[in-house]
DNA sequence: CGATTTTTTGAATCATATCAACGTACGTGG
DNA sequence: CCACGTACGTTGATATGATTCAAAAAATCG
């Protein structure tokens, strides 16, 4: 149930069984259907959610109702919107479920809780963040810096599943294109 | 000297005096001239930067020489290559001086020491790092549904001093876009 | 003031978006 | 298990936006 969960957590941070007996008493399990929503806009986002297995989105609609895709989370992966989970303010994201989902919750009260009676936990945020952040980091470096071919492929390089799993028009719209022209871009990339 | 750096600390985190000397020995204090490498790609990151006043970027450089600015630091804000300092990998980035600027420096070992022995500065640490990668995420969601026009009000209008004490084609650059190009939908926006 | 950096402009070219249409695959209910 | 509807990917024609290269103004620095 909790396997993945902390199989991660003990690569970054070895735990005790106690510690990790401590720390599922904080968890909740979820099992989410694919196209459901966990979070919509405008509400508050009120956990974060572990993927144990399946697929998830976080995107915004703007104003002609087009779908951007901010991020996937397939195993092993954490989303949220975190800004609305930290302010309580409405989430400007929506998240659903690509695939048939099981989930492992973390309440804003269960970090809380957790921050102050486990210093583990504290270690272990602060790790995923820092990676979460360099990612991004990353991201936004092949978006200014990439042709649409180049990110596409760095793409495939190195989330090769989230290629394989998730619809093309859905890569496009990640990438900051359309499908049209992912389409293309694919076809004169055949051979290379 | 580390005035800006304990009032942003003590606004996060409150801190006792003593506590504020405890971390005051850690820290270490440079002054970069206008043009000045604080990094360069191939070198190891071995401190993180806090801007006590100046102007700081951070930038990559593709295979035709042409500069992409992956991030500004100014007053009040931290710059590194986190990657590189974690990893004692090779950096990435290239950061340099802006301006004639003062800055607090936290080696890599003074975080370590830091964590361990003080949980105020884990839990500022983490909310540092929470910022910066909530301000990511909106860096990335404007950049995939966003027009270059759009992306450019945004930063006006959150970051006004950027804009100010920064030149354009840099502006440009850290929108992913080219000198000409931010010139041309500038002339569009006047009146606007 | 002279030198350098920065911004602007023009014209040609290239990349991406748009709109409309078509073919295919998929899964869901009958 | 088949049929139908929806979702997905591709293609074509055209429009729009961004880049490139070259050059000249404008601003800034020492």
């Amino acid at each position: 149930m909790y396997d993945l969960f902390f199989h991660h957590f003990n690569k970054k941070i070895p735990l005790t069984d106690e510690e990790q007996e401590l720390i599922k008493g904080y968890l909740t399990v979820k099992k989410i259907r694919k196209r459901q929503y966990l979070l919509q806009e405008g509400d508050v986002c009120k956990a974060s959610a572990f993927v144990e297995n399946g697929a998830l989105r976080a995107y915004t609609l703007d104003e002609n109702g087009t779908e951007h895709i901010v991020q996937f989370a397939l195993e092993g992966w954490f989303i949220s919107d975190m800004y609305s989970m930290l302010t309580s303010e409405p989430a400007t994201y929506n998240i659903d479920a690509l695939e048939d989902s099981n989930l492992v919750l973390l309440s804003r009260s269960a970090v809380e809780e957790l921050q102050k009676i486990c210093p583990k936990f504290q270690a272990f945020q602060l790790q995923l963040i820092t990676s979460a952040y360099i990612a991004l980091q990353r991201r936004i470096t092949s978006s200014i810096s990439l042709s649409l071919e180049e990110r596409y492929q760095n793409l495939v390089t190195i989330y090769p599943d989230i290629v394989r799993r998730v619809p093309q028009h859905m890569i496009a719209s990640y990438l900051g294109s359309k499908p049209e022209t992912l389409s293309r871009v694919r076809k004169k990339m055949v051979g290379r």
